[in-house]
DNA sequence: TTCGCAAACGAACGACTGTTAGTCTAGCAG
DNA sequence: CTGCTAGACTAACAGTCGTTCGTTTGCGAA
């Protein structure tokens, strides 16, 4: 056995497969073009990949376990803290996970514009992400209730603006940098979570 | 010249494409679907289109002109108003507009994920409403400052925020149906005002 | 050395892509 | 009635799509 480092074709498939996904789509990306950007002809592909559909998906489900991961271990990790710091790490880690160039942007993709014959199949994969994050949020907003942050503020209230608060983050309309998403976040956070204790 | 009302085929080739657009994508969408959804065959949609780039550069066009009207009419019309009516009244307006059942997805598609080899294109399309946008937005900062409502805020966390809000809003990372939306506006906003005069 | 196997290959598949050319027909203008 | 034209048609184009086949190559194990 070797102990080179060299990364396989299939490693090499594998990211050339994320990038192109991520900036061109699942129909705008060929064969071809992921043959050439790995630097092997077009059957030889298929000694690594079942189908282009398959590999979309082992693409979608491996991303949305990585967002799982990264949204279960911001929320376990400051169990003990104060809501406030639990709200913005949990904003702050979805942010840096966003970031990653392929990865969000891939993430992004699949979630908004799903390739249509797929939707079914990608919803499935990404409604396991969808419900932890809610029930960490409703959590969030009892433990709010306990530190006597709220005034008004009701649950509905609280799961409605964070989502438009990630959702707005997230949404990359210009290429942001990301010394300038950090800045974004910087403004946007004192506003938004004065608000949810007016 | 007969009088009656019944759609052209230009009309309904434009019609059909905007909700394939919307729905497929770009690449998704093929002229066989366009031309079965219109009720002609395939090569009889070329005595109406230049090309499938030129049809959806010109529902671009629309629909970005749309877009912009609605954003320049909606700052317009309520010039004399103190400027949290002015700001959501803007929200407001372009929310309708981007639940507009095709034009409101297929705008939100062009914007973040245009067909690759259209992305220049596309960009300078776009590129009047973000102005227009800005400018709508240093003003209503501008006249905020006049009526003594910000504190701490500067243009920079004025914009940045407002993008948030609009954006979060506009990402329908489930199917909202226009109730559920009216809800979403109604919760956040309120956050998103206090927020600004903390 | 020989065997087996993973992996890359050229050739080709049928289906479909966007597009063009030429033909036919229905309806309006003269 | 005649002639023009807009618009739909069939046929076919060259090219690309995702995919399969059978073969070859190179390397590690026996």
């Amino acid at each position: 056995m070797s102990d080179n480092n060299a990364p396989t074709t299939a490693q090499r498939i594998h990211d050339s497969a994320l990038t192109l996904f991520a900036s061109y789509g699942y129909e705008g990306t060929s064969l071809s073009q992921l043959a050439e950007a790995v630097g092997i002809r077009k059957p030889s592909l298929y000694n690594h990949i079942d189908s282009k559909e398959g590999l979309f998906m082992d693409l979608v489900e491996e991303v949305e376990r990585a967002f799982f991961d990264e949204l279960d271990r911001s929320v376990e990790s400051h169990a003990d803290a104060p809501v406030e710091t639990r709200v913005l790490a949990l904003v702050s880690d979805l942010s840096r996970f966003m970031l990653q160039a392929d990865k969000g942007t891939f993430h992004k993709r699949y979630l908004l514009f799903p390739p249509r014959p797929l939707l079914a199949e990608v919803r499935q994969i990404t409604a396991r992400s969808e419900a932890r994050i809610d029930v960490a949020l409703r959590c969030f907003y009892a433990q709010g209730i306990e530190e006597q942050l709220w005034h008004t503020l009701t649950e509905r209230e609280f799961l409605d603006a964070f989502y438009v608060l990630v959702d707005g983050l997230f949404t990359e309309r210009f290429l942001y940098s990301v010394d300038e998403y950090d800045r974004r976040v910087a403004s946007v956070w004192p506003i938004f979570w004065a608000g949810l204790q007016r």
